[in-house]
DNA sequence: ATGCCTCCCCGAGGGAGA
């Protein structure tokens, strides 16, 4: 099974380049970020001509996430737990039911930027509120991810220029405190289990030819339960198309399971 | 680089992103 996780910078803007995608690259899930639409102007057409069951969480004008699985979906939750005054729309999950149940969770984690400032206290507080999903996550012992645009930076290799980002609220040593604090409680990043090296990156800003001169970071990542790791087979990044036409300014990641 | 683009809101220029 092969699930992707992409932040797809707005659903509109990315009516082309999405469906091409998902053409070339037939995965069975993805989890979608930053639709910036509402749920009643998602296009689910374009997904549902394609065989995808759709399941939208949107909001107007920005952040917004979706699932789209071509298996059925069961048991869908929207919002992140523990704060009800919250109405960002930046967590969505569903069990994925095929031969075996999976648990996927497509999360948008806050930018935090400026950090200090109100925006870095709601990040900081939300990936708090993650600590505890990702804790009852682990607690069920069945094959489950959460995966997304963390908007964090784990190690220095995951950037080509990490002096750039010393204060910046995606690579502060409290946000990757924070971070590593989930991760640590027993999830496995599926791209660093299957690909060591340094130099791989998943976000590539739009401005001073970031691309063209490769100064990217590695923020987007899938974080598996221990049982969702022992069937890891293979996590890849789609780096290419952030070179094609009206591209997304994040790239897909995505890991094959055997399952 | 306290922002060189791009996206959204709308129908001008500002907020947000990373």
């Amino acid at each position: 099974m092969k699930i992707a996780t992409f932040n797809i910078n707005g659903i509109k803007a990315r009516a082309q380049a999405l469906p091409a995608w998902l053409d070339d690259a037939q995965p069975d899930v993805v989890l979608l970020q930053e639709i910036k639409s509402v749920d009643e102007a998602f296009p689910r057409d374009i997904f549902e001509d394609r065989g995808y069951n759709v399941e939208t969480h949107g909001q107007k004008g920005f952040n917004g996430v979706a699932i789209l699985s071509k298996l059925p979906l069961e048991d869908v939750r929207r919002g992140l737990p523990g704060d009800d005054s919250d109405e960002q729309a930046r967590w969505i999950e569903a069990t994925v039911v095929g031969t075996r149940a999976l648990r996927v969770c497509g999360l948008y984690l806050p930018n935090g930027n400026p950090a200090p400032g109100p925006k870095y206290d709601y990040k900081l507080a939300w990936m708090e509120r993650l600590r505890h999903r990702a804790r009852d996550l682990l607690a069920s012992e069945e094959p489950a991810l959460m995966a997304g645009d963390y908007n964090i930076i784990p190690q220095p290799e995951d950037a080509a220029r990490p002096e750039a980002w010393h204060k910046d609220a995606l690579f502060l040593p409290q946000s990757r405190a924070a971070y590593w604090r989930i991760v640590n409680l027993g999830f496995t990043d599926a791209f660093r289990a299957c690909q060591p090296a340094p130099g791989h990156y998943s976000f590539w800003d739009y401005q001073a030819g970031a691309w063209n001169r490769n100064d990217g970071i590695r923020i987007d990542h899938l974080l598996l339960t221990p049982q969702a790791a022992d069937l890891l087979r293979d996590c890849r990044i789609d780096a290419e198309i952030r070179g094609y036409e009206k591209p997304s300014d994040h790239v897909p990641v995505w890991i094959d399971l055997d399952i």
